[in-house]
DNA sequence: CACTCAGATTGATGTTTGTCAATATCGAAG
DNA sequence: CTTCGATATTGACAAACATCAATCTGAGTG
């Protein structure tokens, strides 16, 4: 995985552990979460718990403000929106495009489109 | 990432790799997609891609079909709608719960209703 | 059958990741 | 300043992962 570049991905990595997407889906439901909330209800340590809270912060997936000495975390606005973003792109385009069918230049259509048969090598 | 149980993060598991997002974005473009295509595309071994189109496969985010020599890839329908569906899961509450503000109970609603002072312990 | 090409599988290897215990830091209160 | 509670950091370790070379399978062709 060597350190992705790709925003997308490490949005979508951020989210891909059991113990960090349970933290954002509480933060979805409340408002702000205080990190100390997290330890018990994740089943992990409070190392681990601030671990990932800091993987989601680098991620830009949540926001943590102190308050006393309590950190409450909240979800950062946009994440709903990059998510929808990543979904939108997608979807596979409708529209019908003609061609051949050889593998690295067209695209067939519908099943019936691909050929049983491969043509003449594109190289 | 240690196996996970919930098909949510299995699913954004899957795509939060370089490859296989670029995989997938591929197949988002066109419709079906030659196996032999993405070797040349993604930059690795015809071992890798393979390996990356099982971990697509098993995931339900790609089906294959064989036709002759060649294997077509292309995108399952329901993953949009899943990726959707996850991030309409995070769009935070927007309605107000008023109440008290400890950790372990009530949350806090705005960034000003987070006491700067912590109450006495919940235990 | 022998040959070839596309794709899958296996085995090995280096890297990344999740986890915890121990420790450090930071803020509040005495 | 010392103590205490909450959070962050460090270090160690095992499990998971991505990658490749080598090999196997399976389909099409002569």
């Amino acid at each position: 995985m060597s350190r992705s570049t790709d925003p997308d991905v490490r949005l979508l990595a951020a989210l891909a552990d059991p113990v960090r997407l349970s933290i954002v889906r509480q933060l979805a439901v409340g408002d702000a979460v205080c990190a100390c909330d997290f330890t018990e209800s994740c089943g992990v340590t409070q190392p681990t718990v601030s671990h990932h809270l800091k993987v989601l912060r680098e991620a830009g997936i949540v926001t943590s403000a102190r308050r006393g000495s309590w950190v409450w975390y909240r979800l950062a606005p946009e994440v709903v929106g990059r998510l929808v973003a990543i979904g939108r792109e997608l979807v596979p385009a409708d529209f019908i495009r003609a061609g051949e069918l050889t593998p690295s230049r067209r695209r067939p259509v519908s099943a019936d489109a691909i050929p049983s048969v491969p043509p003449a090598p594109t190289s």
